[in-house]
DNA sequence: GTAATTGCTCTACTATATGTATAACAAATG
DNA sequence: CATTTGTTATACATATAGTAGAGCAATTAC
């Protein structure tokens, strides 16, 4: 599991870490029952700071994608890859609205940005950039 | 062209205002030599500050989506819809992945991805919600 | 049982983003 | 000439992002 941090991004380090980690979970790198590095040692390794990664675990604590448990130390994904609530659809259709707009005004095609869905698909299953 | 805010979302006020024109654009509602209400009548009729509607266009403007002429009060969008260059598809896709990335983490499949965006885009130019 | 590790919390500081607010300037418009 | 225009400047409040250090209580390892 690479994690590759842009520090020049205007994504927030703590939302591209969590991000890596749910693409890892979407290859099955990451699978339930799995540990994450405490928070201490992952931001060692990743050279941010402790606060920063506890933000990206509890960034993916409200997903339910994983689980912190109490003082032990341990994280595990119980419910990877869980199932996709009606609300939860909605939020995400909510979020996707402006990127296809954009998308739409660029004056693409509907066809031309369902392909642009299915690559990134393929993309993010087989771990490419 | 209804314009409609809404104070209690994560998203700020000038990125909703920004993208329900674009959605206007996309809709045909703003055509091409259009003009805009100019920031203080705009700012009024919606209930905001002048510098939110002002940070509005400024955004749109750094998307070529329209033209501020400069101290002549007229807005105008030249060349919308406009042709998507690859580095501004990129840039699109690179602003999807996490979104496609939370689906399949969400066990949705490529194809219900896909179905979200075809109704995405049909909401969009329909004007729907 | 002791020591190390764990997540968690608290405070603190810096920087940036967001939104509101007022004022003023220079150019275009009526 | 007066109004309207986008622009700029300053100011203030709040929130977010990131870093930093210290400490607590429980679990884990030896």
């Amino acid at each position: 599991m690479f994690i590759e941090i842009n520090s020049n991004s205007d994504v927030p380090i703590y939302l591209q870490l969590a991000h890596q980690l749910m693409e890892g979970m979407v290859r099955g790198e990451l699978k339930a029952g799995d540990s994450l590095p405490s928070v201490r040692a992952f931001a060692s390794d990743l050279g941010m700071n402790m606060h920063t990664v506890n933000k990206a675990y509890h960034y993916l604590e409200e997903k339910e994608l994983i689980q912190i448990v109490a003082k032990s130390g341990v994280i595990i994904q119980p419910n990877v890859v869980s199932k996709a609530t009606e609300e939860k659809k909605q939020k995400l259709v909510a979020q996707l609205r402006p990127y296809v707009t954009e998308g739409l005004v660029l004056n693409l095609s509907e066809e031309e940005l369902v392909l642009m869905v299915r690559k990134l698909v393929q993309n993010i299953e087989e771990g490419n950039e």
